[in-house]
DNA sequence: CACTGAGTAAACAAGT
DNA sequence: GACTTGTTTACTCAGT
């Protein structure tokens, strides 16, 4: 321990780690593992979707089960080739197309870079997509007794991600250095009886361990993740997705319980969604959030429920549920990144949902000014899929409003152990709010945001980036006479 | 432009 | 003395 180490090191007040969570995770990208899927088995999601809920439901996945369910998805990952898009950290540099990739067909490209992003064979080459806190936070978890020691936390992360064994021995100055700094690690007094060598064991502070899953669960990882589908000449900033959900990629066992449907999305899916993205209005195509929480997937299953129960034919009649004011302040790990958030309290569907453009307007009914959108999505999942669209939109007009600085809205990393600040500075949007208005609670609203984010990330989100833009100020004033009419 | 998160490098001290 | 561990600082970069 240096000298110099302030004793409020470790003693700092984790109170401000409990309300504003970061975003760890820089935004990554990975390779698409499921290329064939067809429109046929895109139309059956709803279907499996349900099925799965109701798995991960009844195993009631709570916390990190889906980690310690098998380490082969974490295998998996680290041989898969999913890559980061890190300029800092990517072995290619800074495109984030590995320069042994194929290039992407020209009448295909998104899905072609999505294809050429995912090298089987690049698996030790590519960073994970893990934040060093994520590694050491998977590492503890996976541990019986949940601590290690620093050795044996390299042992895992060497294990799993075969990329360190030839990285630059800098990443493991990089582990200490997380540890040391992040107030979700803590050292636990050496059991004399246990013969570690010197060192102190490593475990994860319980009351931050829920950041750590949260920075975890957001990782975008699965083949469909923002990142995966940009398209080469899209910019670098891949919003951050803040996903409450285990890994759906290939590897995930829940996507392998269900024969892989989670994650097979038409190829249209990937193209458009990663067009929506690029055109910042669909700022993340979310992995599918089967949550740890049993009631968040009995939220996502209430509403898929409600649609299928009620058809297609009327997706207008889905009652999203009440808005939000902010996203960020029950699960920290905001999508403040995301350049578009909107909030939605209410939905307004065309007749058919799927018209030749597969294109629905969405109206924005809230405390923020209406921004009317023509959100084009794939599937019948439209309904819900629009509400989370809209929060989105709305979480992105709070954001412009307040707080600089995006990633966790200007909250800096409050369990980072000399980092800590008060709760005016890791809470701005906090700050925003109170000052704002009083806000109803919004447990259950989250929920049901992200059951339809999760739906819209399932069904696909198809956007057509000429219809986007072309449609916007017809579809404003076209709501706006409805509204009144 | 300022701020933040994350990664990296380096220095230093202490323990083994 | 070499190595490992732990802490801290400083810097860069991406993103907003």
């Amino acid at each position: 321990m240096g000298p110099t180490m302030p004793p409020s090191k470790k003693a700092q007040s984790p109170s401000s780690g409990a309300s504003a969570s970061q975003g760890m995770s820089p935004p990554y990208r990975q390779g698409d593992a499921a290329t064939a899927a067809s429109e046929a088995e895109a139309a059956d999601l709803s279907l499996s979707l349900s099925a799965s809920f109701s798995k991960a439901e009844d195993e009631e996945l709570t916390s990190l089960s889906w980690l310690h369910e098998s380490t082969d998805l974490l295998n998996s990952f680290s041989h898969s080739g999913l890559r980061s898009v890190s300029p800092l950290q990517d072995p290619d540099g800074q495109h984030p197309r590995s320069p042994s990739s194929s290039s992407p067909s020209p009448d295909d490209p998104l899905l072609g870079d999505a294809h050429s992003a995912y090298d089987l064979a690049a698996g030790a080459n590519r960073k994970p997509p893990y934040s060093f806190s994520c590694l050491i936070f998977m590492a503890i978890e996976d541990a019986p007794n949940k601590r290690l020691p620093v050795k044996d936390i390299y042992g895992w992360i060497l294990e799993h991600f075969p990329y360190f064994a030839n990285a630059p021995t800098g990443w493991k100055n990089s582990v200490r250095h997380n540890l040391s700094l992040n107030k979700c690690f803590k050292k636990v007094d050496k059991d004399r009886s246990q013969s570690i060598g010197k060192g102190s064991l490593w475990s994860i502070d319980p009351e931050y361990r829920h950041n750590l899953i949260q920075a975890l669960k957001k990782t975008p990882y699965h083949p469909y993740s923002p990142g995966l589908a940009t398209p080469p000449t899209s910019p670098p900033t891949l919003p951050q997705t803040f996903h409450h959900s285990p890994p759906l990629w290939s590897g995930s066992p829940l996507f392998r319980k269900n024969g892989g449907v989670l994650l097979q999305v038409p190829r249209g899916v990937i193209q458009n969604g990663a067009r929506v993205r690029s055109q910042a209005l669909f700022p993340v195509i979310r992995p599918l959030p089967v949550s740890p929480v049993g009631s968040r997937t009995s939220a996502i299953r209430s509403s898929l429920g409600d649609y299928l129960s009620r058809g297609q034919d009327s997706p207008s009649r889905y009652s999203p549920p009440p808005c939000s004011e902010d996203l960020q302040d029950d699960h920290t790990y905001s999508t403040a990144k995301s350049p578009s958030r909107l909030c939605s309290s209410q939905v307004a569907a065309p007749s058919s949902p799927l018209d030749d453009d597969d294109i629905i307007a969405v109206e924005i009914q809230s405390d923020v000014k209406p921004e009317p959108r023509e959100i084009p999505l794939d599937s019948h999942v439209t309904t819900a899929a629009a509400t989370y669209i809209s929060q989105q939109a709305l979480r992105g007009q709070r954001r412009s409003s307040g707080a600089g600085a995006g990633t966790l809205a200007g909250s800096s990393l409050p369990w980072t152990k000399n980092r800590a600040r008060g709760i005016s500075d890791t809470l701005p949007l906090k700050k925003r709010r109170a000052a704002a208005v009083e806000k109803p609670p919004e447990s259950d609203d989250e929920e049901m945001k992200e059951a339809a984010g999760s739906l819209l990330h399932l069904a696909g989100v198809r956007a057509c980036l000429n219809n986007i833009t072309n449609r916007t100020a017809k579809g404003q004033k076209e709501q706006k006479d409805a509204l009144r009419n």
